[in-house]
DNA sequence: GGCACACTTCGGGCCTACCCGAAGCGTTGG
DNA sequence: CCAACGCTTCGGGTAGGCCCGAAGTGTGCC
């Protein structure tokens, strides 16, 4: 645990609005542009150029540089750990216009996380894969550790079964990384697990190729007609959880 | 991932330097009072009692009165996951005096980390359990994720073998609660696992009666010399890699 | 070559919030 | 019952940092 590290400077380069409005742009892994960032904080470019500049001197963002556009992404996944940790004690931010409750609704509905698929669709993809059979959930110890909530010691299994089910949807489990095969990552917005890993991405590549889904602006996913049929009738999900 | 949380603000709360003292005084779980953390904070009771307040409101920490003390803890494990997360992001804070010094070589060496070793003694006692055979690891895919640093799947299981040498050593895992009896937690100062769970407290617990090591102020721990014999002769720990 | 664009640096205005000491309230102990 | 203690509230001084606009550098496009 903590003991001597200077929490404090990294805590305050997320603590002041515009870095962390720059930060969450970036949390789902994409590279983007300073003036997109500036757009996405609402504050002026020269503004977000001194944020940018110390969220890079403080090793939280790098960037490259391509023609006159300046690309920023998160420095490493363990940034997006402690931004993912933060975001689960944050308080909900209170809806202030229609178009801010939309947006809240839709996020929460569907979105991306990193590359693979989180809100209330992710949750209900993963218990749907379990209570299909595709994966098997091997609990290590019983209950929640009171000391440590994070890192719940449990472990997704692909089955043979699995393995052939999704191959008739499209995606075999090719090991092309070293990436695990199964991760889970507690959802901010719904306090349970939704899937990640190699498996949670290739879901979502798929779904993008099926024609499920479509990626819309600010990580919220939309899902087709055609989607809502097949991730019901092929994978048993549950859409009407999903609304 | 995050989306529209306000991580902002809880980011803030942990970002001041005094704030920061204060959290991570309370990291290792203990409750203490508000002169107390004024003193560790290095700040007047009056500044450390409207950070304080800020906190409780915040609801990062909960107070208990009794008597004419006021004792503060986390309010909760999730807080101590982001902690944990940010330290590790955290730069190493450069020493500043000689007593610095020894305190920050003292804490890397071994300290507590809620209620189970930590530091390179931590590192070293889990690598032990595990080449001694006390414990077998099972890895869940290979190499780690590329996307979720954090949380990789990895398993620790208590062996047979393991379960009788823990006995002769005065440790029976009997299951008096339901927390997972092994559990792992990434060091921030080694980067590399070390254990806690169930398992992780007994050990400390059962080393502190053996008078193998004893809790020094600051979440140092101090090792007797019985204690590096006994680590040595009946665990197998490299008492030499811990210094 | 020249204009438009992406981005950064600089200067100045403003405001937040951190800090402390003094004073007030409640509790404990002699 | 009074003194010491723990803690909080209040007031005022200070400093740091956030914001923008204007100006400067470098790149791409016509």
């Amino acid at each position: 645990m903590p003991g001597d590290a200077d929490i404090a400077s990294v805590a305050a380069l997320m603590g002041e609005p515009a870095r962390a409005a720059v930060l969450m742009a970036l949390a789902d892994g994409r590279s983007l542009a300073a003036t997109t960032l500036a757009a996405e904080a609402n504050v002026a470019p020269s503004t977000a150029s001194g944020h940018l500049a110390r969220l890079v001197e403080g090793r939280l963002v790098t960037v490259e540089s391509s023609g006159r556009h300046r690309y920023f992404r998160l420095a490493s996944p363990e940034v997006a750990s402690a931004l993912e940790a933060l975001a689960r004690l944050a308080p909900h931010r209170q809806v202030r216009s229609l178009s801010q409750g939309t947006h809240a609704e839709a996020i929460r509905r569907a979105r991306t996380c990193y590359d693979h698929l989180a809100g209330r669709l992710g949750v209900a993809l993963l218990d749907a894969l379990v209570s299909t059979g595709v994966l098997h959930v091997h609990e290590v110890g019983e209950g929640s550790d009171p000391v440590l909530g994070a890192g719940r010691a449990r472990v997704y299994v692909l089955t043979g079964d699995g393995t052939s089910r999704l191959a008739a949807l499209g995606v075999a489990p090719d090991p092309p990384t070293r990436r695990p095969l199964t991760r889970y990552c507690i959802d901010w917005s719904e306090q349970r697990p939704h899937l990640a890993g190699w498996l949670g991405a290739a879901l979502l590549t798929r779904f993008a190729e099926l024609g499920w889904v479509l990626r819309a602006p600010k990580r919220v996913v939309k899902v087709t007609d055609a989607g809502w049929a097949g991730l019901a009738g092929r994978l048993g999900v549950d859409v009407d959880a999903c609304r």
